[in-house]
DNA sequence: TAATCATATGAACATATATTCATATGATTA
DNA sequence: TAATCATATGAATATATGTTCATATGATTA
């Protein structure tokens, strides 16, 4: 089969490249790790997420303001601002009947600005 | 009800803050723009792709290694890197019958990078 | 305290998506 | 050219997720 040092069986069939997948495997980061970044990006991956995430870049807002912004359902807007609270992206205040929300973090309108950026290139 | 000019009633019931409305409708981006901006990030929210990712961030590597390194099934891993392709991240080279993936933009290890420095906070 | 209002939430439904299995494709080599 | 190999892909399945509807909650006010 004529192989060289860095290439070795596995399953019977495939040849792989040993030096490199040693290098690769020890940068891996932890099953938590992936799991938590794919949770935070999964935030971004809704559009309706990401319209309420770009309104809170401007100025906090209540639940009915940004529902009438969006023209979409009360409700539905709620559902996301839960998401968006549970990962901690979101902050709000109680006034009364009215609850505002805004952003909690600094990397919101970072991964918000280089996703824009991105897109327009 | 004793509203101030800033406030109006819409759908009979609520009652919403207009300037606030006003100064955020103009500056929402366009519906093509969010729906862009959650294709991308839509990338990122799966584990098996971030993981490709991270290799990649290191070296250009071939679908077999990266199977044997994520311990995944091949057919999976090409499904994966197919999403990658057609969102532009990834390029590739053929040489012989092994196809070598890299990454292909700058933003994917930005965005990576300022994730990773979210969650490990 | 009864009515009203802003927001939250559970259930149901429709849709999207990740993986696996089987197989196709395209390149190499015996 | 037949066999082999690395990769790609379609179909099927299981699971996740966004929205709506109905209703609950918690605060205000008549």
């Amino acid at each position: 089969m004529n192989k060289t040092n860095n290439e070795v069986e596995i399953c019977d069939v495939n040849v792989i490249h040993k030096e490199k997948i040693e290098n690769v495997t020890k940068k891996l980061i932890t099953e938590d790790q992936y799991q938590n970044m794919s949770e935070l990006y999964k935030v971004f991956s809704d559009k309706t997420r990401l319209k309420i995430i770009s309104i809170l870049l401007n100025q906090e807002m209540c639940v009915c303001d940004i529902s009438f912004v969006l023209k979409m359902n009360q409700s539905a807007i709620s559902h996301q601002l839960k998401v968006l609270k549970q990962m901690r992206l979101v902050k709000y205040r109680r006034k009364g009947k009215v609850v505002y929300y805004s952003l909690n973090d600094k990397h919101v309108s970072q991964i918000f600005e280089i996703g824009f950026e991105h897109i327009n290139e």
